[in-house]
DNA sequence: ATGGCGTTCATAGAACGA
């Protein structure tokens, strides 16, 4: 099974790379990010029409999580929103089921600038991943937390540290709320297949970071232990990158064997 | 260090992103 990460950075906007993608990659099952539309509207039928079913939570101008996957999929929804914080509006997090598979999709707060109110908000989502996370590994079924964590995990992970130290992506922080999730037992699949390459997810728009490959690794897929065995390729299609009217992420994705 | 670009909506300029 292809299952796929993409902050597409507005569905509406981007449809026509969305669906390029789609038809070109064929994952089974994908989550987006930063729909940055309302629920009434996202582009179901333009979905639809290339052979995908969603789930999505939708918000008016900000944020925004689906999950979508082919026909072929038994999906289902199962949550949305993260628990926790009856307060908390952003619609960052949706949970489904595809065939036997649990898929959180997620999308963690930007957190700048730091510190702040914005830095506090994305610490304290955060341990509500880390509580949720806790919960579904006590179940002891295969699943996959997809999504754009906006956190580097380490120095491989960035063009240049040094610069991004104060940064809400990369102050320690927040890196340490990410090894927390893996020290409960979770494996970052890119990391686990290619442990020393230099892997970006994430290119600015500005100043040709792309060009310059001045990158980023903030999307990530983490596994719960019975599927790492499975695991066969991770990837990126940085070549959506650079698309016209392209998202500022690239698309990442997995093969699980099963 | 700063600002560069690109999206969205109360369609003009601000908020947000990373």
């Amino acid at each position: 099974m292809k299952i796929a990460t993409y902050n597409v950075n507005g569905v509406n906007g981007r449809l026509p790379v969305l669906l390029k993608w789609l038809e070109e990659a064929k994952p089974d099952v994908v989550c987006l990010q930063e729909l940055k539309a309302p629920q009434e509207k996202f582009p179901i039928e333009a979905i639809n029409a290339v052979g995908y079913q969603a789930f999505w939570h939708g918000q008016k101008q900000w944020n925004g999580v689906a999950i979508l996957a082919t026909q072929a999929i038994e999906l289902k929804e199962v949550g949305r929103g993260l628990p926790g914080d009856p307060e908390d509006i952003q619609s960052r997090y949706i949970e489904a089921m595809a065939n036997d598979i649990l898929i959180g999709c997620l999308y963690l707060p930007n957190g700048n600038p730091a510190p702040g109110s914005k830095f506090e908000y994305k610490l304290k989502w955060f341990k509500r991943l880390n509580d949720r996370a806790e919960e579904l590994l006590k179940f002891n079924i295969p699943v996959v937390l997809a999504g754009d964590y906006n956190v580097m995990p380490t120095e491989k992970d960035v063009y240049k540290p040094e610069r991004w130290i104060k940064d809400a992506l990369f102050r320690p922080e927040t890196r340490e709320a990410f090894h927390k999730l893996l020290h409960q037992g979770w494996t970052d699949a890119m990391r686990k297949l290619y442990p020393d390459e230099t892997i970006y997810t994430f290119w600015d728009y500005f100043r040709n970071a792309y060009g310059r490959d001045a990158g980023l690794r903030i999307d990530h897929f983490l596994l719960s232990p019975e599927l790492v065995p499975h695991l066969k390729i991770a990837a990126v299609d940085r070549h959506v990158r650079g698309w016209e009217k392209t998202s500022d992420h690239a698309p990442v994705w997995i093969e699980l064997k099963i």
